[in-house]
DNA sequence: TCCATATTTTGATAAATCACAAAATATGGA
DNA sequence: TCCATATTTTGTGATTTATCAAAATATGGA
C-alpha cells in the first residue's frame, strides 16, 4: 500500500457518516446491506449516503454487487489490513519489543472478541 | 474509543505530512524525535509542522516532552489499537472467521516483522 | 540579565469537503 | 412498453482545512 492510497483510506474513514457505514459493514459480513438499509439504519438521505458510499468504494474499503435493484455494499476488512501495516511499518525500527504492541491483544482479537465470553477485560 | 475520538484519529493521519511524521515517528520507537529533526527529515517548515504535530497530539497519536530546547515527538502506538479494535469491532456480527481475518497475518505481525522468519504464507 | 536557538501561535488567503434538493439512470414487473 | 422502486449524479452554499509569513513564547548558556 503506497501513501496515496492510505490517505485515501483514512479520509474516507475520517467522516462521521462514513464510520458508521464502515463499521456497520464490518458487523454485517461477507454479506453486506443494500443500500437503502443502510440509509435506513443510519438514518441519511440516500443521495448523501451514496455520496458517501462512494468514497468509501473508492478508497477500497467497501465492494458493490447488484441483487435485482438494490446494490449491496460490503467491508473489505483485508484492505483495512493493508492499512494497519502501513501504519505500523517498521516499527521501533526492527525491535517491535519496544512498543510492545506484540504483548497485548493484537488488532483481530478487539475486532472479534469471542462472543462465548463476557468477563474478558484487558489487563 | 468512542466514534469522536476515532474520526480524530483518522482524520489526523489522513493528510499526506502527518501520516509521514506518524510513520516516521513509528519507526523511531519509544525513542522519539525532536520536532526540528522531524521538520528537515520531511522537508516542511517549523511553523507547518508545528500545526501538524498539534493535530497529531490532540488525537492522541503522538506525545511529547521537553529535553533542553527540543520537543521530543514520539507515537502512541497504543491508541492506533484501540482505533483498530473500534473500526473492527464485532466483525462478521460474531463470525469473525467469515471475513477470514484471523487466518492471515494480523495488524501487529504486518508492523513489525519478526526479523527472524519471513515464511508468511497468505494464501 | 541578554542573546541565540527551538518551537508555537496568530492572521490571512486559497482550496477542499459536506449536506441538501432536484434531475438522471438502472432494474423489475404489469 | 410503461411505471414504480432503488440508486446515483449534478449544482449550490456554508463550513472546514492547509499553507505561508510574521510575531510570540520558552529554554540554555555566556
Amino acid at each position: 500500500m503506497e501513501q496515496k492510497h492510505a490517505i485515501a483510506a483514512l479520509a474516507a474513514l475520517a467522516q462521521d457518516s462514513r464510520l458508521a457505514v464502515f463499521r456497520l459493514l464490518v458487523r454485517s459480513g461477507p454479506a453486506g446491506l443494500p443500500a437503502g438499509e443502510i440509509a435506513q439504519a443510519l438514518g441519511v438521505q440516500p443521495a448523501t449516503l451514496s455520496f458517501h458510499l462512494s468514497q468509501l468504494a473508492n478508497a477500497g474499503l467497501v465492494e458493490s454487487r447488484r441483487d435485482g435493484r438494490s446494490i449491496i455494499y460490503s467491508a473489505e476488512v483485508a484492505v483495512m489490513k493493508e492499512l494497519m501495516g502501513f501504519l505500523l511499518h517498521d516499527c521501533c525500527d526492527g525491535h517491535p519489543e519496544l512498543c510492545g504492541i506484540l504483548e497485548t491483544a493484537p488488532a483481530p482479537a478487539a475486532c472479534c472478541p469471542p462472543s462465548t465470553s463476557k468477563g474478558n477485560r484487558t489487563s
